[in-house]
DNA sequence: GTTCTAACA
DNA sequence: TGTTAGGA
């Protein structure tokens, strides 16, 4: 049943491929990795090698940049996921599987979307239930 | 031909 | 972000 998660996670696909696959620019996904939202492995010449994974979070990173959202913007909305990776591995080793991440990145999509879709750079700020 | 890093008209 | 230089 993680077999397919194996594959997904099996970087392999150069940037030119990503590229078609996301229409993103090679600068935007390089500059993207350099901001943390990605990290695709390397080869032995230096080269990334995206997996689905990446390419899925792409595509979701691509998302946010229609919607007018900047880089701080999305970075935020990597970080808190990247907390509940953390939590959900410390705390029932629970292999966390892209499905999930969706979930949580398309909810932090539509929460912050719904807040404030206009211009502002503000935000709700963090969650005040962490004590 | 493709990708990489660094830098800027 | 685009684009280009200079390498690998």
């Amino acid at each position: 049943m993680m077999e397919k998660q194996l594959q997904r996670s099996r970087a392999v696909l150069p940037i030119g491929t990503v590229m078609k696959l996301t229409t993103l620019s090679a600068r935007q996904i390089r500059y993207y990795e350099t901001q943390g939202l990605i990290k695709p492995a390397r080869n032995e010449g230096n080269r990334r090698q995206f997996s689905l994974i990446d390419v899925d979070r792409l595509l979701d990173i691509k998302g946010y940049l229609d919607e007018g959202f900047n880089m701080t913007e999305i970075k935020r909305v990597y970080e808190k996921q990247a907390k509940h990776q953390q939590k959900e591995h410390k705390a029932l080793e629970k292999p966390v599987t892209d499905e999930d991440v969706r979930q949580v990145l398309q909810h932090e999509f539509l929460s912050i979307a719904g807040l404030n879709h206009g211009s502002e750079p503000s935000f709700p700020s963090d969650d005040l239930s962490k004590k």
